[in-house]
DNA sequence: TGTACATCAGTGAACGCGCGTTCACTGATGTAC
DNA sequence: TGTACATCAGTGAACGCGCGTTCACTGATGTAC
């Protein structure tokens, strides 16, 4: 059943794409290369002929998420209303889409090196983007690093308590508010 | 091999303590029953006799490690001199003993209701000490309320991150750094 | 207080299932002539 | 351009291992007399 060069291309894409969609979803251990394969369309036995192992295709994984995040943040979308997007109840409820960095914050220390590697490269990418902005905005270069990975990390506190609440819907949204307040308050966002 | 019912409950606290240290470094997932009978001090077919399952001994060990931190947390120490504690890179490299908000932050979701009930009500209550530490400084309730939740999920973010990117130090520090400083800058605390 | 016996906490082998990975096989692709 | 054949992407059965859970058994506890 071999098909064109083309189409198989395409089948690594979709593999990465099913992976990116259901480790944010379930985590790397809750899905198995089964569940990845069938979501993208193949059966199991295919899957060692696209990647090394399980490990190798999370790395991927991962780093697909982030840019895929990273480039959906264009230019024409301000700090503000990316912050009202991202700390907000439809950010919570959005696993499979939602941000990497909340999806994968308390298991990516046991993975291994490579897929650490990856979260921490694009940790790292958020927060220049963010510093950048709040260049833009003003703020001063050595200022604006350190703010901004301030909020990074309310970014992502926020969204993951918020998660791990949601059945106190009550608790959860005081959580979004309060971070989301408390940002605007530091620069007037 | 029965024991008297004095060590047979100090065997249940053992495993309990055990789990309590055993899930928050590695995770529900990564760590068996039979590792944390060990630890304990028994071997895994005792199990059975003190939890129903695993899942029940989670949610006991999720209880026992919020209660074992907040209990740590006394009168005598500030809201100011706690947070330089929470965010800073000794609380990043001590996992075992580490806050479970954190630990268990972004697979809280996946686990059984129960487990996840005891992770809300540790969050709750995280969020209510430091609602009344903002009050005893002055802030009013309504507003000690929304900035405690914030102040939280800064918390939270923040170590999470740095442990994610511990390897990069450089990013890992700025992270906390950035984090404490932000919340400084707002309660000047 | 001492003895006989029922109880039951703990032990370690075994069960069953899920999952990552391998492999012999299939049949469409794409290349050599 | 057409034909023959080597290549190789995909299939599905099978392997091996780890883990949660069960169970027959052990022997100290603690109770009844």
């Amino acid at each position: 059943v071999k098909v064109s060069k083309e189409r198989a291309a395409e089948h690594h894409r979709a593999i990465i794409k099913a992976a990116a969609r259901l480790f944010r979803e379930h985590g790397f251990g809750g899905v198995n290369v089964a569940e990845i394969m069938n979501e993208a369309g193949l059966t199991h036995g295919a899957f060692y002929g696209h990647f090394d192992s399980k490990v190798a295709l999370a790395a991927e994984a991962c780093r697909y998420a982030f840019e895929d995040r990273l480039d959906a943040w264009t230019d024409k979308v301000s700090l503000s209303s990316y912050l009202d997007e991202y700390i907000s109840a439809s950010h919570r409820d959005k696993y499979a889409d939602g941000c990497p960095m909340v999806a994968f914050a308390s298991e990516i220390h046991r993975q291994e090196k490579a897929v650490q590697k990856q979260y921490a490269q694009g940790v790292s990418a958020y927060t220049q983007r963010i510093a950048e902005r709040l260049s833009a905005e003003g703020v001063r270069k050595p200022q604006a690093n350190s703010r901004a990975a301030g909020i990074v990390a309310a970014m992502v506190g926020a969204v993951a308590l918020a998660r791990s609440t949601a059945w106190d819907k009550e608790l959860s949204s005081k959580i979004l508010l309060g971070t989301r307040a408390s940002i605007a308050t530091r620069f007037g966002s």
